[in-house]
DNA sequence: CTCAAGATGTGAATATTTTAACAAGAGGTG
DNA sequence: CACCTCTTGTTAAAATATTCACATCTTGAG
């Protein structure tokens, strides 16, 4: 088996691995203890070619004519996806979607947390949502600092997107995730990563305009 | 120009196209009548030669030492992605994050409405969000049907998902965008399209660990 | 009208991602 | 133990996507 320091993982296969840990827990809970490349791909409607090659991007995972052991894929990917460290979130705007995501809180995943929310608006201030009191924005970078947050989620509109993701860099955090679809200037050393729901169903509506009677959008069915 | 049937757009090019036509529309709203695929590359992040390219796909769209006519590209995009006609759309699941939608309701977007509500809990039914009234599951399919539904937005939890979708199916609807990540079984003619927050969430976090000081994830920020 | 500056659209090169196909190896049965 | 079946990991091919680089065209200034 290869180190992992030296593999480069191509992104296409790094946007998977969280589908696959995820669906993994699901076939662990249920019992079940190992998995064929074919079974899986049936479930998570990727091509098994491609999960067999996305795997072995981390050594040689599975043993021929067995398939894999749920567990030990999950040990993989658990430490692939570090998910054994708590990571402390800070959510920027505690608006209607705001407060969707503090009551949902990613709850079927014990290692992210919300832990701390932040608002604009003086009325929304004290607020406490799903356990997580809303503060004003001038106490992000001492919390952020304090409470050991290393990612966000913003919520805030377009028109402000900007000058809160400077905030939220200048407070030291460098994962950001940004529910505004305005492209923001970032350092560097930040990632960001849109979520553009307008942008999503307008692609999904355009597929089904043009294609219909074609292939499925994300991934095809077969196999 | 060659006619739009004859071409076959790129996927990856397909799903730039609503953040061209929002870009493009911010841009004329302030006053801009021209731009160039360099100045553009700027403000959304992708590489000029890429935009050049995805334009190329639609017709000559500009001119030489010129640039492209706003207005124009607005003209195009807006044909593309059919924006003259409403797309009327159906929420289904009126907890938080469905609240959270229908209080948004795609406003920037004239084109995309949340005309009606569903959710498979008496308690929520007959509540107004924004205008629209909640209903129960059971009258789907009819009034899909009378108000001319072609897309539904599930916020459904993952345990009730498919059961949902296939009522969501079986109303008469071939686009579906699902907040719950687990995959479901669709007919083949039948797009969905799949948001799943902790995916994106995880990562970006596994990139933001593992790829500090690299590229953008997206999309370079170079050009 | 002429010319310099500058931007497009696109062939060609490169990079990335997906898919097919199969040799090699493991498992389980008799 | 021998053998048949099955599945992996991977090599090679194909498909898709990005990027470079420039011939060609347009503009706008003089």
């Amino acid at each position: 088996m290869k180190t992992e320091e030296e593999i480069k993982i191509p992104n296409a296969t790094a946007k998977r691995i969280p589908l696959y840990y995820r669906y993994l827990k699901t076939l662990q809970e249920s019992g079940v203890e190992r998995i064929k490349s074919k079974e899986f791909s049936q479930l998570i409607q990727v091509p098994s070619a491609t999960i067999r090659r996305d795997f072995s991007h981390f050594g040689e995972l599975g043993r021929s004519g067995y398939g894999y052991d749920v567990s030990y894929l999950i040990e993989v990917f658990s430490n692939i996806l570090n998910t054994k460290v708590e990571k402390r979130i800070a959510l920027v705007g505690a608006g209607n979607l705001g407060k969707a995501l503090l009551n949902n809180n990613f709850r079927r995943n014990e290692n992210l947390n919300i832990v701390c929310a932040f608002d604009a608006n003086p009325e929304m201030i004290g607020q406490k949502i799903n356990g997580v009191t809303v503060r004003p924005m001038s106490d992000m970078k001492e919390l952020v600092r304090k409470e050991g947050i290393t990612t966000a989620i913003s919520t805030v509109p377009s028109s402000h997107s900007q000058e809160v993701v400077d905030q939220i860099v200048d407070s030291g955090i460098t994962a950001i995730l940004n529910f505004a679809p305005g492209r923001v200037k970032v350092p560097e050393q930040v990632k960001i990563q849109y979520i553009d729901l307008t942008t999503e169903l307008q692609t999904l509506i355009y597929m089904d305009e043009n294609f219909t009677s074609r292939k499925h959008f994300n991934f095809s069915n077969q196999d």
